[in-house]
DNA sequence: GGGCGCATGTAATGAGTTACATGATTGA
DNA sequence: TCAATCATGTAACTCATTACATGCGCCC
């Protein structure tokens, strides 16, 4: 759903082909955007057969270069953007966190273990979280993307940091 | 994964049938637990084939009931159980918050249009905090999941004002 | 007699992933 | 000559969901 949004959002810019849009989104849009290479090739394949883009015929391959498909959006697509857009800033699916259901059973561990095994939870965040931050300045709205991860990123050390004051609490 | 979690970490406290566990987890732990009925059944049926927990033989339903089946977690189940609670608590897989690719392209609407989404958005989320506030205090390790709730929505509100305030940059 | 609670499932579908296939060109 | 880059895809599979089916007993 939101990476068809995704996929037309970048075409709606610029008509390129399937590989140009998988190059574009690993290295420009890795932390934010979910998808893979031949999920990106069926939905373009299934949005082009569903007319929201369109193949680009005029569009010609470098002849030392594999044949290559390019697409740009349609009126329709478009439509179907604006659509999608709207309803993923209105809607907010409330997220559910699989760690969740590791803390509800943690008093199974010892607390030393659990400990030890929070650290490292706590490190691996803390590496995220340095990631975001290494993150060269955007300009435009991604900017705002990158603080939402930044955001959360330190909401999770923060309750990690309770998580571990609780345990030690427990042990006692 | 964190679903078969979920079912062995109950059938370790107490042998249970399936309507049990899917009432349980509707009353109990709807706020972080993700699991629908078919899955749930499907997934004892198969942890069971498999070992993991076992039909409890003895149990008898009572006679003006339609018949249930009750399971009993084995030695393996327990294994099991500790492998995944140890992955998931060790493990971070970064989430991914689907809104980010609507603000990516948050630029493709008016200012007001998206203040008005935005404002939308953001009272869901002032509900969600709203509903996680008024669960009653747990004493075990379900109050730090309550917690880990909260602290998100908290970040999310506060990003979104942001999101907000830069919309109103922008239009200037 | 009509709806709810109890209790278990099946069938069809959806959405996405992994692993693999292909084949040309370019650079070390 | 060996690996990497360019470029597109297919096939098989996983995981979970929705919608539906069934049937008894209880209560109003």
């Amino acid at each position: 759903m939101d990476r068809r949004l995704l996929l037309l959002g970048l075409l709606r810019r610029q008509e390129m082909h399937g590989y140009q849009l998988n190059e574009f989104i690993e290295h420009n849009l890795a932390y934010c955007a979910d998808i893979k290479k031949p999920t990106a090739y069926y939905l373009l394949e299934k949005l082009a057969e569903q007319g929201y883009i369109a193949e680009v015929d005029e569009a010609e391959t470098p002849s030392n270069r594999p044949p290559r498909r390019t697409y740009r959006i349609t009126l329709e697509g478009e439509h179907l953007f604006y659509t999608l857009l709207r309803e993923n800033l209105r809607r907010d699916q409330g997220l559910v966190f699989p760690v969740d259901m590791a803390i509800a059973f943690i008093d199974a561990l010892s607390s030393t273990e659990a400990h030890a095994l929070l650290r490292e939870r706590y490190e691996a965040v803390q590496q995220q979280l340095q990631a975001m931050r290494d993150v060269p300045q955007h300009s435009g709205p991604l900017q705002l993307v990158v603080e939402h991860h930044i955001a959360h990123l330190e909401a999770e050390l923060a309750w990690l940091d309770k998580v571990i004051g609780w345990l030690a609490d427990e042990a006692t």
